[in-house]
RNA sequence: UGGGGCGUGGCCAAGUGGUAAGGCAACGGGUUUUGGUCCCGUGAUGCGUAGGUUCGAAUCCUGCCGCCCCAGCCA
């Protein structure tokens, strides 16, 4: 971290901004003698540099005088040579059981644009000798990076000593990385999913991304709080989802607001309810939180149920609509189904037919008689459609990083990630709810609306995470 | 077989000589007009393992075992 990171506006930092005064380090190395030009081939270094349990070989290049070295990088720099015909090599040990010491490769010849630098520099210094004179530079104290760089710390450490840098000198430090059960977070790999096709974008919603939580409908205080919870160690680990969910739903709860909607519409023709009433139930939009008030839904003779609310033969423990069985429209009334409709071909059903009970408006019975259920409803010709997108995890498997030998890790890809559901029907005070907004659908989730795609008149709901559900868990187990 | 790291319940993770925090998950129970939330309860005689030092060891010492990283002119 920068020593005075005062401002936001500080960042980001790039190496390239720092090219010309790490040229002028890596000239004052070569005049401390302690950095040489080598013109070996890059399989000749390979092989000159020996293996983890074999010493390596020294340079022939070794020992130049330094005016040759200093004549000859700055004529590696005005582009006098092709590419790999020359390298700028640290002069520390060959035979150093860290095979990072053995004179390790400075700059390289490169005659290609950069993206910030263009066609200024046709030398590129390597990530040890950028690293640490740029942290110096910025007046890092505690450079942080991952376990992987643990053996590279003493040429961090070799290249800021070797030189004259009279500043505190910044220290690497190395902590494993962060991993979460069913995604990955290498960039790379990241990147591929990207190039080939196999999300949206960077901000696709199932990327791990910050900009794919955000658009998912993450919380900022949701990441940070598991970040808080998760801690940092050495200790390679694989943090399940399950925690990172629970911090979003933790949030959520406490925030979001609860509204009603019917992914899946069912129609319920409630028989005795008189035809062109409508009347405006009174529901809360905070149980958590009583300041965020209530409003008013419409209930009709018609309405949509979610077509995993009713089933014409129960299941063992199944509380929901079924023949014969009443059960709570939430803020409404008590219903008892009387019968189907169903599709004389396929047998499908199609529309469920139900009697209410007018005596229990607001949902509760006058004879105090218990309904096993409440589920949610919307009325149909007051109803807004929407479209609502449905994410899994990106990958069917824990970790899609422990593929078999020879296999790729696009192979554990899940195909059925994302599911776009048209037709869901929305109360009608989500009409109002603008992008970037996020809310619960009563007994089905947090729900954000997608900022880009999104359309007046059209809003496009992406699920950012279900609620607990207990009836999946007994369904998983009766299977 | 060289060097560097790491091993505490299913997953994370405190603890650094005084007798194993916490969270998530799981399981049981209570409340409930969201099978949500909330509340209560249940787990390591044990800290990779074997010895040693000590009144006392997850913490100190020694051996062993296991896992990860390093031989790019990538980062």
């Amino acid at each position: 971290m920068p020593a005075d990171s005062s401002g936001q506006d500080l960042e980001p930092f790039y190496a390239s901004d720092y090219f010309e005064p790490l040229y002028q380090y890596a000239l004052q190395l070569i005049r401390k003698g302690k950095a040489y030009v080598c013109d070996h081939t890059p399989e000749e270094v390979d092989e000159m540099r020996g293996a983890p349990d074999r010493p390596g070989r020294e340079s022939a290049y070794r020992g130049r005088s330094v005016e040759e070295n200093l004549d000859l990088f700055q004529r590696m720099r005005t582009g006098e040579f092709p590419d790999g015909a020359r390298t700028l090599r640290a002069k520390i040990d060959m035979s150093a059981p860290n095979v990072w010491l053995r004179d390790p490769v400075l700059y390289r010849i490169r005659h290609a644009s950069h993206h910030h630098t263009g066609d200024c520099w046709c030398i590129y210094p390597m990530y040890d000798f950028a690293h640490g004179l740029s942290d110096y530079i910025e007046g890092i104290t505690h450079s942080i990076c991952t376990l992987e760089f643990e053996v590279h710390r003493p040429l961090y450490e070799w290249i800021l000593e070797a030189l004259e840098l009279p500043r505190v000198h910044p220290r690497q430090r190395e902590f494993a990385r962060l991993n979460v059960t069913y995604t990955i977070m290498s960039k790379r790999k990241l990147l591929r999913l990207v190039e080939e096709g196999h999300v949206r974008g960077w901000d696709d919603p199932r990327m791990p991304t910050i900009a794919g939580m955000r658009r998912r409908g993450y919380p900022a205080e949701a990441i940070r709080d598991f970040c808080d919870r998760i801690g940092v160690a050495k200790r390679e680990n694989m943090v399940q989802l399950a925690l990172l969910e629970h911090c979003v739903r933790e949030d959520l709860n406490r925030r979001a607001p609860r509204t009603m909607a019917v992914l899946r519409p069912l129609r319920v023709v409630i028989e005795n309810y008189p035809e062109g009433q409508v009347e405006e139930m009174e529901a809360v939009n905070n149980p958590e939180d009583s300041s965020m008030g209530t409003r008013r839904v419409p209930f009709s003779r018609v309405i949509y149920i979610e077509q995993d609310d009713f089933r014409e033969v129960p299941p063992p423990k199944y509380h929901r609509l079924s023949p014969g069985r009443e059960v709570r429209l939430r803020y409404a009334y008590l219903i008892t189904c009387t019968g189907v409709v169903k599709d004389p071909e396929t047998g499908e059903v199609l529309e469920v037919r139900a009697r209410y009970d007018p005596a229990t408006r607001g949902g509760n019975a006058p004879d105090g008689r218990k309904v096993k259920s409440t589920i949610h409803w919307v009325s149909a010709e007051h109803a807004i459609e929407a479209e609502v997108r449905l994410y899994e995890t990106l990958f069917e498997v824990e970790n899609p990083d422990d593929v078999p030998e020879g296999r790729d890790f696009t192979q554990t890809l899940n195909q059925a990630s994302l599911e776009v559901l048209r037709g869901c029907r929305l109360e009608p005070s989500l009409a109002t709810l603008g992008p970037g907004s996020r809310c619960q659908f009563e007994r089905l989730g947090y729900f954000f609306v997608d900022p880009d795609d999104s359309a007046p008149g059209a809003p496009v709901f992406n699920r950012t995470v279900t609620l607990k559900d207990t009836w999946a868990r007994i369904q998983s187990r009766q299977h």
